[in-house]
DNA sequence: CAGTATTGTTACAATATTGTAAGCTGATGA
DNA sequence: TCATCAGCTTACAATATTGTAACAATACTG
């Protein structure tokens, strides 16, 4: 994973959060944040962005599957991941249908839990709700802008909208010129990778502090790559 | 669910999958393809568009991880349920990183599989790869087009590809003018209703076949609907 | 029926987006 | 050193998108 994840795990059971909480730090993929009740993990939802919430269902204040909705109506748009003890069909059923993602009976072994939260992050990747961490910006490719720490908003047009997504996808970051051309416009596209350059100049008068010393954007013999 | 979804369903033990298919029939949500090994799904899935591939993972001619991978390769974009009849981790994971959304082991009941396949269908309808039957067209939100049955393509502009989003999700077909000027320019547009209007003009004279008698997008006492 | 409100139609102007060309810079290597 | 090339910078023109205004048609109300 490029860029470490934020997770929200909200359990009352301290020992089995801690040892999850522990297990999931040890991937070195993950920043875990706790909580254990719903008040207090209704608390951190806001304060922070997380990008996959762990819940259990049997919370001492509130019920998960409502949590869950509570938090949807809040406007939490990552995956959530529903913690339950009963397997019953109607545990799932709801589970599922309060808007969590996906639904893990307990126990469960650690791998899957694992497999399945990278599942959804890579899913989610998809998502409109998607949110990327870009060097000092949060980039939300599906409103068209960068927000910076302190929330000014710059606007990208699309061309650079999809050349930031691509770019971002790329597995070992260097993406070739060409590429990238086919990437954003497409196969059979009448354009020269001049044209890419011209946008890619523009993109750095926008995103970079000294545009003409990139530090975000930066080249790389035969293509570009993005720094995390 | 507004649009009947049309699920490609891959299993070799046919009394199983007939079972399923009639299951699913049976929910008025969907409509099912069969298939029995790999190369007829593959053949299947090549030939018209699924919204939902279910997948056994032991198949006679290929392995399930195998044939999921190769689809993704081909272009599926539509999220892929495995079936397997073993629980072990290994299982899970290879199953989840072979491009699979998610994994269900056998026995299950059917209520739970179905749980799974609408949260997958909803999570879906939320993603780039997203594709929306829109009467005659198909609506690629991501593309900003519509393709009609003679695959002719109808570019939109932003506006009216956020439009159209809207107005298909909107949960009973009706959405006010007002609802619809805020969730497609944000709740402090300085833009009146007037301007929505005059789009929902252009949009009909590109997608209505006698734009003076609007079949698609209809006036409906102070907003608009989509027919399906 | 008159008149008012709602919705549709048309035209136009402001702006944003995009592609291209032309010149520039700096590194590399013969 | 000089030629060459990859990549950067600048400017400009074509086009697409968008909002608005003015007017027409239609439905609704008293």
């Amino acid at each position: 994973m490029a860029q470490l994840k934020n997770i929200l795990l909200v359990d009352d059971d301290e020992d089995l959060r801690e040892a999850l909480a522990e297990q999931l730090v040890l991937t070195e993929d993950f920043e875990v944040f706790e909580a254990e009740d719903g008040a207090s993990a209704m608390r951190k939802a806001k304060e922070m962005h997380h990008d996959l919430v762990i819940l259990d269902v049997g919370l001492p204040d509130t019920d998960g599957r409502e949590l869950c909705k509570l938090m949807r109506k809040q406007g939490v748009k990552a995956p959530v991941m529903m913690l339950t003890g009963h397997d019953s069909d109607a545990d799932t059923i709801l589970g599922l249908d309060s808007g969590a993602n996906d639904y893990v009976t307990k126990p469960f072994k650690f791998p899957v839990l694992l497999a399945r939260i990278r599942a959804q992050l890579r899913q989610h990747e998809q998502s409109e709700d998607a949110i990327f961490q870009l060097g000092p910006y949060s980039f939300r490719p599906s409103m068209k802008v960068l927000v910076d720490e302190s929330d000014r908003k710059i606007r990208l047009t699309e061309k650079e909208t999809n050349i930031l997504k691509f770019l971002y996808r790329a597995p070992d970051g260097v993406v070739p010129r060409d590429v990238l051309l086919h990437e954003v416009w497409g196969y059979n596209a009448g354009v020269t990778t001049h044209t890419l350059e011209t946008h890619i100049y523009r993109l750095r008068q926008k995103i970079e502090p000294d545009p003409s010393n990139a530090q975000l954007l930066v080249t790389e013999s035969g293509g570009y790559r993005l720094m995390s």
